[in-house]
RNA sequence: CGGGGUGUAGCGUAGCCCGGUUAUCGCGCCGCGUUUGGGACGCGGAGGUCGCAGGUUCGAAUCCUGCCACCCCGACCA
C-alpha cells in the first residue's frame, strides 16, 4: 500500500503515524499485528459501514449481536470449520488475575482461576450463532432468518500485514438461515452480488464476481462466491465473500424445523463477510504519490476551503465566503471544512489534504476576492482551475460525481489490461513475472493441478468466473481437457 | 515456526567494523518575531533507561552471550 508513497522521506511517515490511519503494531506481543485506526480512518470505515447497512437492510436484513467467546465445545462441532480456524484461535484459559508474591507490584495469572472450559476468541461467529439458532427456529413459519452482526473477530495470523491480515480487524458477518436449498443459494449470489455493487460503485473499485475452488473454499462451506479486486502492484485481492454452507452447521447443531407437511428438515444456511481490509483495497487501488485518493462518496470530507492571506483583514473577508459556501454545501449534502488554522500556510494545508485523499479543494485568496472567483483543484488529477464562486454551487455535485466515475473507470482500465490469456505454462509463468495482474487459463478442475501451479508460481486460483465463456481448451499445466478459462493470480 | 535484516528523542537517522569529552543530523514539538497564491524563515528552547538482561573492560550505543520486538521472504490466511 505504501509502494506508490517515495515522493518524500516524510511522506512516509507521515502516511502512517499521523495523518491517515494509524495502524499501530502494538509492541506488546500480545497485541501485535492489531490496528489502532485514527479518526480520520475511522470516518472512512463509518461511511462504509453506513452503505453496507443500508444495502443490506434493503433486503431485509437485521443487525443482532451475539458473543465475543465461544466456549471449545461449540466450536469444535462443525468440524471442518473448527479445523480449518484451529491454527489460529487465541483461547481464553483463565478469568482472574492477582498479585505475584515474587515480582512486588505485578500481576500474574491465578492458577486457581482457570476454567472449566476454554473459551475460544471468535475467528468467525458461525458456531455460537447457529449454536442460538437452534433455539429460535422449529417450523417453517420461523424461516427465514437473515442476520447481520457488525463485530471484531481475532484470527492469530503467523504473518499479519497492515489492513490486509490483522490478528484483530472489524467486519461485518452476515448468518442466514432458509427452509429450501435453493432459497439459501439464492442469498448467497445475492449477497455476493451486494458487496460487488458496493466495492464498485461507492469504493470505485472494479471486481470479478466468481466462485472458489475446492481449495481455496470456506471451511465448513459447500461453495465460496467471491469477488476479486486487482491491487496496482499487480496482486490480486478477494475484497468479500459469501459461502453457501449448505446443510452442515444444521447438522452439526442440530437444527430441524417443521415443514409444511409436517416432516422434520435440516436448516439450509449461508454466511457472507466484508472486513477492514477493504481499506486496504480502497488505499492500494487509488493512491499515488501525493497520498491517499478517496472516491467521493466514502470520503469522510469531500471539500476542504483553504484560505490564501496577508492581512487579518483579508482572512476575515475570506472566512465570510467561505462560512457561505459551507451553509451551500450543506444543504445540498456535501461534507465541505474550512481549513482557517493561522498556524500553517496554504502549502502546508494543500500537502496535507492531499495525503488524506480530500477529493475537491477550493483555494480563496485575495485575488479571488477581488474577482469574485476561487481555485478549485481536484485530488484525482492534480488539475487546478479557477472558477466563478457563482458556479460552485451547482458544479461541485457533478463534479464528485464525475471524480468517482473517474476513479472507477482508471481503475477498471488498469484491471482490464491486467487481465492476460494464456495457453502454455511457460507464458504463465513469463505473465506473472513481468506483468503480474490476473491470468486467464484453463485449468483441468483437479486440486492436484491447481496446487502444483502454485509451488511452482505462487498464484492461486481466485475464482472461477460467473462469466466463464463455455470454450473447450487443455490444461494449461497439465494439458487434459477443460471446459473453460479461470482466474490465476499471486495474492495478497 | 524456518531463512535474512533491523532496534539510538514523536518520526526518519549518523555513530558500531576499529570501545574513550556533554550521542549526530533532519522533520516534528515549545517560545518570540517576521511571514502566508504549493510543504516559510530567523533566533532561542525542551525532549534520550542508545530494545531488555547479563558479561568483558579503568571505560560499552560500539565487543560477547541470552532474551524480546519489529521488518522482508516462506508456510498459513479475509
Amino acid at each position: 500500500m505504501s509502494k506508490n508513497l517515495t515522493k518524500r522521506e516524510e511522506d512516509y511517515s507521515r502516511w502512517y503515524n499521523e495523518l491517515v490511519v494509524k495502524a499501530d503494531l502494538a509492541e506488546n506481543s500480545a497485541v501485535r499485528g492489531c490496528m489502532v485506526i485514527k479518526p480520520y480512518g475511522f470516518g472512512i470505515w463509518e461511511k462504509m459501514q453506513a452503505e453496507l447497512d443500508r444495502m443490506f437492510k434493503e433486503t431485509g436484513h437485521q443487525n443482532a449481536y451475539f458473543p465475543l467467546f465461544v466456549p471449545k465445545s461449540l466450536f469444535e462441532a462443525e468440524e471442518q470449520n473448527a479445523e480449518g480456524f484451529a491454527k489460529e484461535c487465541a483461547v481464553v484459559t483463565h478469568y482472574r488475575l492477582q498479585n505475584d508474591p515474587d515480582r512486588p507490584g505485578k500481576l500474574r495469572v491465578d492458577p486457581e482461576a482457570k476454567l472449566e472450559e476454554e473459551l475460544v476468541v471468535r475467528p468467525t461467529s458461525e458456531a455460537i450463532i447457529w449454536n442460538t439458532y437452534k433455539n429460535w427456529i422449529q417450523s417453517y413459519r420461523d424461516l427465514p432468518i437473515l442476520i447481520n452482526q457488525w463485530a471484531n473477530v481475532v484470527r492469530w495470523e503467523m504473518r499479519t500485514r497492515l489492513f490486509l491480515r490483522t490478528a484483530e480487524f472489524l467486519w461485518q458477518e452476515g448468518h442466514t438461515a432458509h427452509a429450501t436449498k435453493q432459497e439459501a443459494i439464492e442469498e448467497t449470489k445475492l449477497m455476493n452480488k451486494i458487496y460487488a455493487e458496493f466495492v464498485e460503485n461507492f469504493m470505485a473499485i472494479p471486481v470479478i464476481k466468481g466462485v472458489k475452488t475446492e481449495s481455496e473454499r470456506f471451511a465448513g462451506a459447500i461453495d465460496t462466491h467471491c469477488i476479486e479486486a486487482l491491487m496496482q502492484d499487480g496482486k490480486a485481492l478477494q475484497a468479500g465473500t459469501s459461502h453457501f454452507l449448505g446443510q452442515n452447521f444444521a447438522k452439526a447443531f442440530d437444527v430441524k424445523y417443521a415443514t409444511k407437511d409436517g416432516k422434520l428438515d435440516y436448516v439450509w444456511a449461508t454466511s457472507w463477510g466484508v472486513s477492514t481490509r477493504l481499506m486496504g483495497a480502497l488505499i492500494m487501488t487509488h493512491s499515488d504519490d501525493h497520498g491517499l485518493v478517496l472516491p467521493p462518496k466514502l470520503a469522510p470530507v469531500q471539500v476542504m476551503i483553504v484560505p490564501i492571506y496577508k492581512s487579518q483583514e483579508q482572512r476575515e473577508s475570506i472566512a465570510q465566503v467561505a462560512n457561505d459556501l459551507l451553509t451551500k454545501f450543506r444543504a445540498l449534502g456535501i461534507s465541505a471544512k474550512f481549513d482557517n488554522r493561522d498556524e500553517y500556510r496554504p502549502g502546508a494545508k494543500f500537502a496535507q489534504h492531499e495525503l488524506q485523499g480530500v477529493p475537491l479543494r477550493i483555494g480563496i485568496g485575495p485575488r479571488d476576492l477581488e474577482n469574485n472567483t476561487a481555485e478549485l483543484a481536484r485530488r484525482d488529477t492534480l488539475s487546478k482551475e479557477s472558477v466563478s464562486l457563482d458556479t460552485l454551487e451547482s458544479t461541485i455535485p457533478e463534479l464528485l460525481d464525475q471524480i468517482q466515475e473517474d476513479l472507477f473507470q482508471k481503475a477498471l482500465q488498469f484491471r482490464d489490461d491486467h487481465i492476460t490469456e494464456v495457453d502454455n505454462f511457460e507464458e504463465f509463468k513469463k505473465i506473472l513475472e513481468s506483468k503480474g495482474g490476473f491470468i486467464s487459463a484453463h485449468w483441468d478442475g483437479s486440486s492436484e493441478t491447481e496446487q502444483k501451479i502454485k509451488e511452482l508460481t505462487k498464484a492461486t486460483i481466485r475464482c472461477i468466473p460467473y462469466d466463464q465463456k463455455q470454450e473447450t481448451g487443455v490444461c494449461v499445466f497439465s494439458g487434459k481437457p477443460s471446459a473453460g478459462r479461470v482466474l490465476f493470480a499471486k495474492a495478497y
